[in-house]
DNA sequence: CGATCCAAATTGGTAAGACCAATTAGATCT
DNA sequence: AGATCTAATTGGTCTTACCAATTTGGATCG
């Protein structure tokens, strides 16, 4: 199949279009009938690549209008609705084992990685989170099982694409790099001392914080919401006394 | 989008045919020309049906032969490359967790559920598989963390559609009922109890027999293959003295 | 009677052309 | 400057024609 038909091949070109980034997220794409003559072939072909790319979740095609390149995060990602206490929960009894697991047999190789990590998360560049992301995501490699390693993918991949707990995360993390810095190194001394029992216990304790930290957050966003509630009260209520 | 084009209505009409059975996996679909006959409309649009079909791997399309409904086993249904061993490794470690969460805090139902699940498992009529699985996932579900039951539920999709883990399971599977259901019932008790120890502990015992059952499979797989690869060398042995 | 071969039938693949439906852009009017 | 209208541009559906690949059925041969 793939390659053999002709619109399969018009779908490729477009692709590598998209991702040469000549047709970034939210652009629109050539008309058919100009794609067609750019690339030799009929209308037909193009309607039919389309199709294909629509029906992978790359474009929407829009009659009258073209066909705009889709923002992957736009995509059906199948994230399920989970809230980031859920989430830091489920982090905190799952993440803890895959440490302990890990810290049975940590390699020179791996420590180095982690410190590295570590690093970054403590520099300003912005590069924190992603590193953060990268040491966990060491870790659950360090298990040496592909399917804790799945599951901690998974669970970031809840962690950085969940609207709703982004909204919870981000004003937490904007705030406490010192306290997550001396965790994260509390969990590097665990792993590097090779007790999984230390690991376990420091990584939950990272997330033990995270969670008081959490709450504090949402509390305050809780009475920003009563704040402007009580605002809108008085409001309505001088309108109505003017009226 | 969804029904608002001609040929992703065809699209649908043809999902409906094959999820009543009507075509089932491997089946052909008819030709282009009666499709678009029988649904009263042009063959660009039963082939631009066809198409979307394609990419979401609902069908495969030969030229000059027809359309076949796929298998959906032979979907790439993103499964991660996971052994049997692994899995049953990353199940004992976050399992145990999820049903020492769920002991918190049962309820009556719940129980009575698992309880269901319990004695059909123990039953003869080919529904032991799917009850495992019912029973397994009730008790995420009873955790009262979405994330948590998530990760169980992506867990079970790897034990029951990966064709490694199957392969050293289902023998696993077939000899060990009535320890199966002995274990099953004691993570029913701890639960009963609500004593999240008990449970995690049950749990894990239920994982660590059935570890060891899967060594004794995995080793009774490998004598049968350097058997198999002694009588190919015997065979050979022979044809070359034959010659 | 079974196996083989070959032509015809059937299947999907590609294209051109016609015309309809929806949207956008530009010109005109107030 | 904003509103309205019209033409241009866009995608949507269909018909027709012909090509490429596979399957089927009948004829022939051993």
């Amino acid at each position: 199949m793939p390659g053999r038909r002709l619109y399969h091949s018009v779908a490729e070109k477009i692709v590598k279009l998209i991702d040469q980034g000549i047709f970034p997220p939210s652009s629109r794409l050539p008309g058919e009938r100009e794609l067609a003559d750019q690339l030799g072939v009929s209308r037909v072909a193009v309607r039919e690549a389309e199709i294909f790319l629509q029906a992978r979740g790359i474009i929407e095609v829009k009659m009258g209008s073209g066909a705009y390149v889709l923002d992957p995060l736009e995509h059906d990602r199948g994230l399920p609705n989970v809230s980031a206490f859920e989430l830091t929960e489920a982090r905190t009894l799952f993440e803890s084992e895959a440490a302990a697991l890990a810290a049975r047999d940590m390699s020179k190789e791996t420590l180095k990685l982690l410190e590295g990590y570590l690093e970054r998360m403590g520099g300003t560049d912005g590069d924190a989170e992603l590193a953060d992301r990268e040491f966990h995501r060491t870790i659950a490699s360090a298990s040496g099982n592909a399917a804790v390693l799945h599951v901690v993918e998974i669970l970031w991949r809840i962690r950085m694409e969940s609207e709703a707990v982004r909204r919870v995360y981000d004003p937490v993390c904007h705030d406490d790099a010192e306290a997550r810095l001396a965790e994260h190194r509390a969990i590097l001394d665990a792993l590097r001392q090779r007790n999984p029992a230390a690991a376990r216990v420091a990584m939950r304790e990272h997330f033990r914080r995270l969670i008081q930290s959490m709450l504090d957050v949402t509390e305050e966003q809780a009475l920003e919401e009563l704040r402007r509630k009580a605002n809108e009260s008085r409001e309505r209520f001088l309108t109505s006394f003017q009226l």
